[in-house]
DNA sequence: AACATGACTATGG
DNA sequence: CCCATAGCCATGT
């Protein structure tokens, strides 16, 4: 079948872009919705390439763990948290408080979701 | 094609 | 919680 277009960079940053405000997600999820599942370095890798393109909501986009891995990137070491915080999101430690309460599933975007909003509170491997 | 890099992830101590 | 190791994948040189 079709392996991984060109354009995988511009897949990550339209994916990043349909993050719900007051949402994040981690590389891992992105990966997997674009169908390079383990891939999770290269999401990462891609959004650096937009080296915070204020068009990216990249700061809510943190890892598996919900730590704001990628702070480093955005100029300011509390520029992300700040962001976050200002949508509505709490941060504590570099952490995304109940990451797994504002977790968004990137492939509710792409798949055809049923009743995604009636149980959006679900364990996932934590 | 081989090597090095990285905003990752999983497992173990 | 902190650190080390291994596996993973796409990109650039």
């Amino acid at each position: 079948m079709s392996k991984l277009p060109p354009d995988f960079y511009e897949r990550v940053y339209a994916l990043v872009r349909c993050i719900p405000l007051g949402r994040v997600t981690n590389y891992g999820a992105l990966a997997r919705a674009l169908g390079a599942d383990g891939a999770a370095r290269t999401v990462g890798y891609a959004l650096n390439a937009c080296h915070s393109d204020s068009s990216i909501p990249a700061h809510r986009v943190v890892n598996r763990n919900g730590l704001l891995t990628g702070k480093f990137h955005f100029g300011g070491l509390s520029a992300m948290q700040q962001q976050l915080e200002a949508e509505g999101i709490r941060v504590e430690n570099d952490a995304v408080v109940d990451f797994d309460r504002h977790f968004w599933d990137p492939s509710e975007q792409t798949t055809r979701a049923k009743s995604s909003e009636n149980e959006p509170l679900m364990s996932k491997r934590l």
